[in-house]
DNA sequence: TATGATTATGAAACAATGTTGCATAAAAAG
DNA sequence: CTTTTTATGCAACATTGTTTCATAATCATA
């Protein structure tokens, strides 16, 4: 992690308008330096340093509650979480990018170059969100 | 519940090759009795009758690797299960329709007559499974 | 339709995951 | 530096998921 990094975690945090607290600029270093989507559990393990247990639910949830990241669903236990881009705020996400969960190596990606498509429901629906969760094999494991 | 619908599902898990017991037939009831998708804890809950926790986990893997039910990914702790279509089976799954989940009552439902669109990754990944769920809020809660 | 082989179930014990309340510690505001 | 506000850690608890093993139910077949 170089000062660069942290200064705009420090300035990202700010502009969510959260207090700068050792815990919070943490995990944002561990999204940071992670390419995938992270479970909870990571926080936990990760960083040679034991977080709480409880402070990382309430840190990932003001996270979410702030824009700062979006969880990406799963079949299994686990909920993945990973950084939203810059433009994303409280009210106003638009991570509309399609997610990808390798069947080989278990990471979740974001695939920030691949859009949603549009999707059209009968009428009567109200659509906030679509969530696209593509299962395979990634580049890497091929 | 009619008999129609008992002799249905004994035809079901017979040809699953699955032997036919209680547990497995009242699930089997609880799936086509519901509109929705189910989560784990419905099972325990509902028909008066108290299942066990362990035969419920394992009935559900079971109906899951003969492609009778399918799950369906979420952002909550709950992981939600529906009824394949009758033309899915052990190594072919073809349930290629968006799921709906409403954010007002909950509830989790297969939109059978709306596909998944095709998606179109970056070269190198070999796709297997999309998953598309949508929220937002449904018809019967505007 | 009884019998033995096979498979499913339930119980117990455990492991992992998620939540709540409250006292303390840290950060922000003045 | 002090006060106010907010975040954290701990403890206790609640829920969810897993493993092992003895018992019970189902199935195949005689």
């Amino acid at each position: 992690m170089n000062n660069k990094n942290k200064v705009s975690i420090t300035e990202l945090l700010r502009a969510s308008k959260l207090s700068i607290t050792d815990t919070r600029v943490k995990i944002l270093e561990l999204f940071m330096n992670s390419n995938g989507a992270l479970e909870h559990s990571s926080f936990e393990k990760l960083a040679g340093q034991t977080f709480d247990r409880v402070t990382v639910y309430r840190t990932l949830q003001t996270f979410l509650d702030k824009g700062i990241i979006h969880s990406i669903p799963t079949t299994d236990t686990s909920i993945r979480y990973a950084l939203c881009k810059s433009d994303c705020s409280e009210h106003d996400h638009h991570d509309h990018h399609v997610h990808f969960k390798c069947e080989e190596c278990g990471a979740t990606t974001c695939l920030e170059d691949t859009d949603v498509p549009e999707i059209h429901l009968p009428k009567g629906y109200a659509i906030h969100n679509v969530d696209v969760v593509v299962s395979g094999v990634c580049k890497q494991c091929r």
